[in-house]
DNA sequence: TGAGAGACCCCCGTTACATCA
DNA sequence: GCTGATGTAACGGGGGTCTCT
């Protein structure tokens, strides 16, 4: 640490010493301390045997501030006119800053030897490290206040919402407002006002009817109700879709639905039914509001709906922005979105924002296991804005405009989407409302599966928002100057490019988690089979070409899920699951939080073993993250060299990531009071989806063996196993 | 064995000066 | 050159811990 050689006057040393000594141990100096570092001063000055000095430098200015001279007046003059060499040199400050971070309270030995290589006074460098200490205090002070303030702010806008919503809230006893602490208004003026109401509703729902009766008989692409969405007759990503005449229906279906979806955002009781924290929608009383307004429900088909609200930290532009653009909303949304694409743009919308912008899109929805069968959805989604600050975002199923030749949908998309509120300071309020029709006799295929379908934590309105909001926290984070950061890359470009790097991990971990897989993956194992096992021939450019084998598989242990995250992102028990990292010794050099919940970080470890990471240069990269619906502990190995690279301003893709891990979700089987996720919850069991992947052979055109797949299923079997015992 | 004194350390707040806009 | 804000080195007081008597 101290390779700095300094050729330093034992003679100065020992004045200094017992100068420390005499203070410490109360003795009045007859000259204050300044006074008597001047006199060092003077004797340096007249010793040219003490000339040499820190890093050989002869104006070292600290060195002169340690010298003490013997007389009055002439000495305090000296001493003002030194007062710009006060301050501890650059150099002093960046060795003793390295002290500091691996030993905060350095002793008096340690205080010593650091003297004598820096050339400070040993209560110098003692009242630096209280400083130090101080200052590092104050500022996680100021950070976590910081945070707090943030999230006060948000919470104070929740209330104020939850505020706003209990006073247009209707009492289901008398039908009139509720409040706290008081008791309904006077009855008979309260009928009077719902008699008003059902009314208004009945009035809304002929205009829906009236409206599709419209459409049906005047295809008018020039009507107003059309033109209100900029729609030219033209088609700039080329005729991809449909006939002409299916445009026009789209355009009117997706207009039908934003007008549901906001009613159904802002719709009470009966129309939504409360249970445990979450609503789903009274059935009946959908059918008698919405009567046959998009399609009828396929025989066998169940409902699924559900809706939830969240404050989030993202401003409504930039949240319309990335629900529109299909790459961001796929990256946004990557445990759940897979492989999304715009198909025709049928409307652009405003100029200058995405107001009336309607495009028919395709995607297939999942959870991260490769046991659950993957929704495909062809929809349309459509973006309106419809007042000052508020926005809606709709998407409907087209499934049943396509030829009844194709084959019929698995499941259908009722309008679904959300309503975007905007708030101050950046902050938006979401409601998102997901109403799918599903085929459960082909989709709910694993019986360990089910009741998380059903309780629709899975593909509900839960699941999306929460998702969002740990996204919107990630993304906070990741521009944040303030976020809590310990070793390593203690810059904020650093920090950035960390974060980044595991962003792009877990797309690529969502990517080959789930059923919904790219066709470039070649499946070796039968669909019948536990472990599902694959390989590709890895073709990103920059990263090294040859054949990844990956596999996977799911299961239910009996624990809580918050328990089995931290077992698996700690990194002290990784050997208790993983036989390869048996005998390591693992070194965090790099902590970085994404989020409020001190679960959401990324690290970069240190692994000291051959038969884990093939080789010294390599670091092992991990991203944790929990919400209130589900979690992941994702991990890949990092090459040190290209790492390096990358830090000095090298382009980020040159690293290859080939990432593994785990995603926990909840068994969904029963469900307590608060979140899933981070509170305990009845059921106590959750599912586990495992997920290894290795770059098996630079040679493009290896041909994977089956030896290779056994062993892979093997290795996995025996990490469940592992797993297992550890749980029990 | 317990009490008291002293040494040492740390934290916290303050002061004095440097630096910068 | 003056001024105010901010950063930094040094200092003092209070309190805790340890050792010795």
């Amino acid at each position: 640490m101290f390779d700095l050689q300094l050729e330093h006057s034992d003679k100065f040393d020992l004045q200094l010493q017992q100068q420390e000594v005499q203070h410490q141990n109360g003795i009045d100096s007859p000259q204050p301390i300044q006074q008597q570092q001047q006199q060092f001063l003077d004797f340096s000055t007249n010793n040219t045997s003490s000339s040499s000095d820190w890093g050989g430098n002869s104006q070292n200015p600290n060195f002169r501030n340690n010298i003490v001279s013997s007389n009055g007046e002439q000495d305090l003059n000296q001493e003002q006119k030194n007062m710009s060499a006060v301050r501890h040199s650059r150099d002093q400050i960046r060795e003793m800053k390295k002290v500091f971070k691996h030993c905060p309270h350095p002793n008096q030995e340690e205080r010593e030897k650091m003297s004598r290589v820096l050339g400070i006074a040993p209560i110098q460098i003692k009242f630096w490290f209280q400083n130090k200490r101080n200052q590092d205090k104050i500022m996680q002070e100021h950070r976590q206040n910081n945070l707090l303030r943030q999230e006060n702010a948000r919470l104070r806008i929740e209330n104020e919402m939850r505020n706003e919503k209990l006073k247009n809230t209707i009492c289901l006893h008398c039908k009139g407002p509720v409040s706290i602490g008081k008791m309904c208004f006077n009855q008979n003026k309260i009928r009077i006002e719902n008699a008003r109401l059902k009314a208004e509703i009945e009035k809304l729902s002929g205009v829906s009817r009236n409206h599709i009766n419209a459409v049906e008989s005047d295809y008018d692409i020039t009507s107003s109700m059309i033109g209100e969405l900029y729609y030219d007759g033209n088609d700039p990503f080329g005729s991809l879709l449909t006939p002409y005449f299916d445009k026009q229906k789209i355009v009117e279906l997706a207009m039908v639905s934003m007008e549901e979806l906001t009613r159904l955002t802002l719709a009470g009781a009966p129309l939504w039914i409360s249970t445990n924290e979450s609503e789903s929608l009274n059935e009946s009383e959908y059918i008698r509001v919405f009567p046959n307004v998009i399609s009828p429900k396929h025989t066998g088909f169940i409902s699924e709906s559900s809706r939830e609200s969240m404050i989030i930290f993202m401003n409504h532009v930039n949240l319309i922005k990335t629900l529109m653009n299909v790459n961001q909303w796929s990256a946004m949304f990557s445990d759940i979105v897979s492989k999304a694409v715009t198909i025709e743009v049928l409307s652009h919308g405003g100029l200058e924002n995405y107001n009336g912008l309607v495009q028919v899109m395709s995607a297939d929805f999942q959870v991260p296991s490769p046991l659950v069968r993957a929704r495909e959805n062809y929809f349309v989604r459509y973006c309106k804005k419809h007042q000052e600050g508020i926005w809606a975002v709709v998407d409907v199923s087209l499934d049943h405009l396509r030829p009844s030749s194709t084959t019929m949908p698995r499941s259908q998309r009722r309008p679904s989407g959300c309503l975007i509120q905007e708030l101050p300071y950046g902050y938006s309020k979401v409601t998102w409302v997901e109403h799918v029709e599903v085929d459960h006799t082909t989709l709910l295929s694993n019986r360990f599966y089910n009741s998380l379908i059903t309780s629709s934590l899975a593909f509900g309105a839960k699941r999306w928002v929460a998702s969002l909001g740990r996204q919107c926290e990630r993304l906070t984070c990741s521009i944040d100057t303030n976020v809590p950061t310990r070793d390593y890359c203690d810059n904020f470009q650093g920090r950035k490019i960390l974060l980044n790097l595991a962003q792009r991990m877990k797309l690529c971990f969502s990517s080959i988690v789930g059923s919904s897989i790219e066709s470039c993956w070649n499946v070796l194992t039968p669909d019948s089979h536990d472990v599902r096992v694959m390989s590709k021939t890895n073709t990103e450019p920059g990263t090294p070409s040859g054949v990844i084998l990956n596999g996977g598989t799911s299961l239910w242990l009996p624990v809580l899920p918050k328990r089995l995250f931290d077992f698996l992102g700690n990194q002290n028990s990784r050997s208790e699951w993983n036989i390869l990292s048996i005998g390591s010794i693992i070194k965090e050099m790099t902590h970085i939080r994404h989020g409020h919940d001190l679960g959401n970080y990324v690290s970069l470890f240190q692994v000291n073993n051959k038969n884990y990471m093939q080789n010294n240069n390599m670091l092992l990269l991990q991203d944790k993250s929990i919400d209130r619906t589900s979690s992941h502990v994702i991990f890949a190995p990092v090459d040190i060299n290209s790492m390096n690279l990358v830090f000095n301003g090298g382009d980020p893709n040159i690293i290859a990531l080939f990432p593994s891990g785990f995603a926990i979700l909840p068994d969904g089987v029963q469900l307590s009071n608060g979140g899933p996720m981070l509170n305990s919850i009845g059921s106590g069991g959750c599912l586990l989806t495992i997920s290894f992947q290795i770059l098996v052979g630079l040679n493009p055109a290896l041909k994977i063996e089956n030896g290779w797949v056994e062993a892979a299923v093997n290795f996995i079997k025996n990490t469940c196993e592992r797993i297992k015992v550890a749980m029990a």
